[in-house]
RNA sequence: UCCCCGAUAGCUCAAUGGUAGAGCGAGCGGCUGUUAACCGCUAGGUUCUAGGUUCGAAUCCUAGUCGGGGAGCCA
């Protein structure tokens, strides 16, 4: 008999046909007078399948025995309609076998709430809950949805390198990658001559797919990277980790607004889509994670984001009358509690800042006439703060130069990314946007180490 | 990396210098078309680790490890 997964038998299956279903058990529910229930879930959706177990079925007492939370069955039955409150149908079990039994007094999943930090630690169970099931549903949800709304637009996907030996890509610490024996080069006294290495020269894990995508941007067209990314820095947050997903669109003959404009529809589109594909998760975190989840959503769906030059920014923070702990003033690096302020309070939706001082940002960024500010973009959002950073790039060769000259850079090292500037030269923007931040803003969850199956930070790779 | 807080039963927590407890979970029994089931009984502890103070330490001190909140770096 051909099994059919939960999701298929609650949305199609009618009442009276013969089903064999598989799955783990949620919880049993056992009656004395022979015959218990069982709910049964196989992560195809959110809801469990109630399978009720009667003593018609071979091996009752067994059964009954082994049936404890976690265990894993095959249970062939009849689908009737349920005579009690809870669910509409039920599957009446003409006969179970038992796949896995899960030991009672050591599975660490109970029949109770349990708190992230503990399931954390159990990476590898936690998504058998309710909770680690919908994140995993809805990451898998909104990775789809991601790729439909740039393939649907005509973009190219782009698969970027994920080993670089650009030095510095304008962002954060970088992983080395090596195959020298690092074991006897600490007993070495002479440098370490990266001739000698797998690439002939020092290699990292990127830190952005951005370089790579402008070359092919500036040739095919418009183009996305979506991948893993690495930041060895030592950041303990609840917003970083040190592998995360990052989605990389970059455009060519797009200015900043274009920019702009492509970013707001991307997440207004995603989250849209999101909420359309996975209701019964989407309400099980609205129930349980954030009870403003779904209103936050839908208020984001519906309005326009907000899009404020930098400079405006800070007036509107120098004159608020609000407290902060770090006064603002013009050419400062905005703090959490500002970005807070500004999409939380002031504007109780999205932000895009734009036109930052030059001073704050990294070299690829489009100058502006005013000879102070670039065409830089950053994406805010309630609870959250930066979703996306993008930029319009600089095309121009001569800028470039002397920003880099200026940011302390090695044009030599950067010999391919100039010579886009040098051949053809258009203008073109992109941003990048973290897909766990992402994560974050949809679900309600807190912890971004809980919207990623096993999250890597400083002192963390189990699993 | 910096600041603050914490670590006690499988889980969530109480006990503030004097015999280590509860709820949930688990086991057993009862009851019930149940559904965060319900009722009763039972078992379950090197109080994070290593030192120190004290007649006596879960409790006070020092160091470390791990976790949480905030900050920085950023996606």
């Amino acid at each position: 008999m051909q099994r059919q997964k939960i999701a298929a038998v609650l949305k199609n299956s009618a009442v009276g046909s013969e089903l064999d279903v598989r799955g783990w058990v949620r919880t049993k529910r056992e009656s004395k007078q022979g015959f218990a229930f069982v709910e049964l879930n196989d992560g195809s959706c959110f809801a469990s399948l109630q399978v009720v177990i009667d003593q018609s079925v071979p091996n009752y007492a067994e059964l009954m025995q082994q049936l404890t939370t976690g265990a894993s069955l095959r249970a062939i039955g009849e689908l009737k309609a349920s005579p009690a409150k809870g669910q509409t149908v039920e599957l009446h079990a003409k006969s179970v076998q038992v796949y896995g039994t899960a030991d009672a007094e050591k599975y660490p999943l109970q029949k109770k709430q349990h708190s992230f930090e503990f399931l954390r630690e159990i990476a590898h169970l936690r998504s058998r809950t309710n909770t680690f099931g919908a994140i995993a549903r809805v990451r898998n949800a909104v990775s789809s949805s991601i790729h439909n709304f740039f393939q649907s637009r005509g973009f190219l996907y782009l698969h970027a390198p994920i080993i670089t030996t650009s030095d510095c890509e304008g962002a954060g610490q970088m992983f080395q990658v090596t195959t020298l024996d690092l074991a006897k080069l600490a007993h070495s006294k002479t440098d370490v001559d990266f001739t000698q290495d797998f690439f002939g020269k020092r290699a990292s894990l990127t830190v952005s797919g951005q370089l790579e995508a402008e070359t092919v941007a500036c040739s095919v067209g418009d183009c996305y990277t979506f991948g893993p990314t690495f930041r060895a820095e030592n950041s303990n947050t609840a917003r970083h980790l040190a592998e995360f997903w990052m989605v990389e669109p970059e455009m060519p003959f797009y200015e900043l607004t274009d920019n702009m404009q492509l970013a707001e529809s991307f997440i207004r589109t995603t989250i849209r889509e999101v909420l359309e594909h996975c209701p019964e998760d989407m309400a099980f975190f609205n129930q349980r994670i954030d009870t403003t989840i779904l209103e936050t959503l839908r208020n984001i769906v519906e309005h326009d984001f907000i899009r404020l030059p930098y400079t405006e920014a800070v007036d509107i923070l120098q004159k608020c009358g609000q407290k902060f702990d770090y006064p603002v003033s013009w050419g400062i690096d905005l703090q959490s509690e500002h970005e807070r302020y500004l999409t939380e309070q002031h504007f109780k939706q999205p932000v895009i800042l734009f036109d930052y001082p030059r001073t704050l940002k990294p070299f690829y960024m489009r100058c502006n006439d005013d000879g102070k500010t670039v065409r830089a973009m950053d994406v805010l959002v309630p609870r959250v703060g930066e979703i996306i950073g993008g930029s319009q790039r600089e095309e121009r060769l001569d800028v470039l130069l002397s920003r880099m000259a200026e940011c302390h850079l090695n044009p030599e090292e950067y010999w391919w990314y100039v010579d886009l500037r040098r051949y053809g030269t258009v203008p073109h923007a992109g941003f990048g946007l973290g897909l766990e931040r992402l994560l974050l803003l949809l679900t309600g969850m807190a912890n971004i180490r809980d919207v990623i199956p096993f999250p890597r930070t400083p002192k963390h790779a189990e699993f």
